[in-house]
RNA sequence: GCUGCUGUAGCUCAGUGGUAGAGCGCGUCCUUGGUAAGGACGAGGUCCUGGGUUCAAAUCCCAGCAGCAGCUCCA
């Protein structure tokens, strides 16, 4: 007999064949129906699976189970996989070929990668559905069963399931047994679980068509990647159309725009941001904001060019690792581009990526010769190192400059421009410092990704001792920063070097085992959660960083703090000890916003485009009733603009009903109604647009001291919480196979 | 960069192989009004750019540019 402990604490015995679903059954028809899934020993199982098959022979009694029922959240990552099957189900039947990929849940949904030659659009949506949903009425069972590493094998290849083979030979090599589920005639190598049968998915919808790439990497296949959503319920599934929608109202691009707050124009460049004069209000108050805080912190301002020899660039390793995500070098010698391209075509055919024949070497000899550079030395028929040494000398008498795509460099020459002794450290220069980098086009978004950004950058230069003080200070003041506009909904993370791939990262194995163990100390020893990621850390060192999400989910990085044992080392930076010997510091680098660009678009979001009263553009809106007080909303509107307000007056011949609309639509914090009573009185009419119910009428001198408190405590009274982002994750990533 | 979709007035978007449309906004005038739209009139378009098909292209086709979503990347 089996011995089953119920959610509610009691002990009941079994039939040792049971599942799930008996149990069930037992307590009721109903609940039966309702039961997509169960929880054994704190697994998601399938329902439908002997409790003995799942546990084993000598499991210990008692085993608890849970039956995951249509109203448990539980249920929705199993109802999504198990809809991503019907989906796949459905292509087949409409496609033929077709090369079935992964197929997981994700935070709102599901999707399929498919191999398959005929590109699916939007318009075939409505087809594909139907055809779900006829799956859906069939109501056949998800069948599991398992097989040997060979059977499978067999099995996708009789299928002609080429992916799910390699898959198995790769990814999976390690895994003596496979699973299968068979649902009426598809079946699908699969982790499971699944729904009791199709007839328990409920509501779905496709939601678009994209490309992927087969296992996650640019250099292999693309495929197609149908992207879906499922719920519990068909109220469910409206309530989240409703809140996609909702979401994209608070588009940082779109209330940008509403707002008069930043543009991006083709004209200008891609991802080149225009600050407009509301935009650049927010970014001002907010440096402004930061600049002071830095002072109290013992930073010191610093300014640098916009660009740098590019040798500066080869020696912090920054050029030859992300030239191709930069904007290309400026040259001082009009033969510049060409020898650059020649060594990069002398390095490519030695390394044998490409053929460059002595016919090609001839031709830019004589171009050349033709632009100025004579290149005599230029051994034709010597070795491909002897020819890139001499290109190489001529390069570096010339000028050649980089749009800065870091400020680390600078402020290192920065440090090295003087002696320095231990008791100069730490040594803290800050720069809102603007980089710009090539990012390819499809990865630009809005603010969010951007060309030309300025980062709230600082490196601290310190003795290996200040590191960790340093460190936990640097991080305190992310989190004050953040705080301080009310973004809370951040995950910190740890990143990593990828410990596969060390040679993506410069510096000794001992600098980066020193470094991410500092990195970790400190934050356990802070109490902070976070989550450690490898691969995600900078190539010169680890990294913490403040992630968050935006209006429609997707994760970006604002704050960052990272440790660097190897810049100090590259440029060969000293300070001298109390030993009197020279002695390396150690960096630290680190961006609280990130960048002024990132950090105002996540903000409008955050904000969905009310901010609170420091940061609005426009604070105050005088509101004169009729003309005939227009000199004294004037007047209004002078003292308040003396008080430090940004203030205006809406002059137009609109009533006062339209003047509040416009405002309130406009999202301006406070308004001042001004009528002849007011005229009489010197005083204003206070409505606040968080509770424009509760209107106070106010001396001019009472109203700006009451304004001038909240703006002073930077308080931030409404934050707009988006329910699209609090969304939580319904077992993202479930795909094994 | 890759795949797919999109590009029409300042904005949001209808629309059609044969003379270009709405709402909002904008301008002028009337109205002098007390807390989310007072009224009238008016201006405004190279229908992204370049080719092609056609008697005729803003509409169909191709290429480019730009935007969006996803993938990949992100110092």
């Amino acid at each position: 007999m089996l011995q089953i402990q119920l959610p509610d604490g009691t002990i009941k015995e079994y039939p040792e064949n049971y599942t799930a679903i008996d149990i069930a059954k037992t307590i009721g028809e109903r609940l039966a129906n309702a039961t997509l899934a169960a929880e054994v020993n704190g697994t998601v199982v399938d329902a439908t699976r002997p409790i003995r098959d799942l546990v084993g022979d000598s499991s210990s009694q008692p085993i608890s189970v849970k039956l995951i029922t249509n109203k448990d959240t539980k249920a929705l990552a199993v109802m999504r996989h198990s809809a991503a099957h019907v989906m796949a189900r459905a292509i087949m039947r409409l496609y033929p070929g077709v090369g079935l990929a992964f197929g997981p849940t994700t935070g709102h949904g599901f999707y399929y990668d498919f191999d398959l030659a005929t590109k699916i659009s939007e318009d075939d949506f409505p087809r594909i559905e139907e055809e779900m949903k006829k799956i859906i009425a069939d109501a056949e069972p998800f069948e599991r069963f398992s097989a040997t590493r060979a059977e499978a094998l067999k099995l996708c290849g009789d299928l002609n399931q080429q992916l799910k083979c390699e898959h198995i030979e790769t990814g999976l090599a390690d895994h003596g047994s496979l699973s299968f589920y068979r649902q009426g005639n598809f079946l699908d190598l699969c982790r499971g679980p699944h729904v009791p049968d199709a007839g328990k998915i409920t509501a779905i919808k496709l939601v678009s068509v994209a490309g992927s790439y087969w296992k996650g990497d640019a250099n292999n296949k693309q495929l197609q990647r149908l992207y879906g959503t499922a719920w519990l319920s068909q109220k469910d599934l409206d309530e989240y159309l409703k809140q996609v929608d909702e979401a994209k109202k608070r588009d940082h691009r779109v209330l940008g725009k509403q707002l008069g707050l930043f543009s991006i124009s083709p004209d200008v460049g891609q991802g080149l941001c225009l600050w407009l004069p509301k935009g650049s209000t927010i970014r001002a108050t907010l440096e402004e904001f930061i600049k002071k805080e830095l002072l109290k912190l013992g930073y010191t301002p610093v300014y640098s060019p916009h660009i740098g020899r590019v040798e500066m660039y080869e020696t912090s390793g920054h050029f030859p690792y992300y030239r191709d995500a930069q904007f290309s070098p400026i040259f001082g010698h009009d033969a510049g581009a060409l020898v650059d391209f020649w060594i990069r075509k002398l390095r490519e055919h030695k390394a044998g990526t490409t053929v460059f024949s002595l016919d090609d070497e001839k031709k830019l000899l004589e171009s050349a010769k033709v632009m100025g550079a004579a290149l005599t030395e230029y051994p034709i028929s010597g070795s491909v190192d002897a020819k890139i040494d001499t290109l190489r000398i001529w390069e570096k008498n010339q000028e050649r400059y980089l749009l800065k795509p870091m400020n680390c460099p600078h402020h290192v020459q920065m440090y090295a421009s003087q002696q320095r002794s231990y008791r100069d450290l730490p040594v803290r220069l800050a720069e809102f410092g603007t980089v710009y980098r090539h990012e390819k086009t499809g990865e630009l978004n809005g603010m969010l990704r951007v060309r030309g950004l300025t980062q709230d950058d600082a490196h601290m230069f310190c003795t290996p001792d200040q590191v960790e003080e340093e460190f936990k200070a640097t991080l305190n003041l992310v989190k004050f920063v953040l705080g301080s506009v009310g973004l809370e909904d951040y995950r910190v993370q740890l990143s990593l070097r990828d410990s596969k791939n060390k040679d993506k990262y410069v510096g000794s194995d001992e600098n980066w085992s020193k470094a991410e163990a500092v990195l970790r100390n400190v934050l356990t020893e802070m109490g902070w959660s976070f989550s450690a990621v490898e691969g995600e850390a900078a190539f010169y060192g680890p990294k913490t960083d403040f992630m968050v999400r935006d209006c429609i989910g997707r994760e970006w990085q604002l704050g960052t703090v990272q440790l660097d044992f190897n810049l100090p080392e590259r440029f060969k930076l000293e300070y001298v000890g109390p030993d009197n010997k020279p002695h390396r510091p150690v960096m630290i680098h680190r961006a609280p916003f990130g960048s002024m660009e990132r950090f105002t678009g996540m903000l409008i979001e955050h904000f969905a485009g009310a901010f609170p009263l420091w940061l609005a553009p426009e604070q105050v809106r005088v509101l004169p009733i009729s003309d005939k007080v227009n000199d004294f909303a004037q007047s209004v509107e002078r003292r308040f603009r003396e008080a430090g307000f940004r203030t205006t007056t809406d002059y137009s011949s609109n009533r006062v009903n339209a003047k509040v609309r416009d405002a309130q639509l406009a999202l301006i914090p406070y308004m001042l109604v001004v009528g002849e009573k007011e005229a009489a009185t010197d005083t204003v009419t206070v409505r606040d647009r968080l509770e424009a119910d509760k209107q106070q009428n106010l001396s001019v001198i009472e109203a700006i001291a009451k304004l001038r408190e909240e703006a002073d405590a930077r308080r931030v009274r409404q934050v707009v919480k988006s329910s699209f982002r609090s969304f939580e994750s319904a077992g993202e990533e479930a795909n094994e196979y």
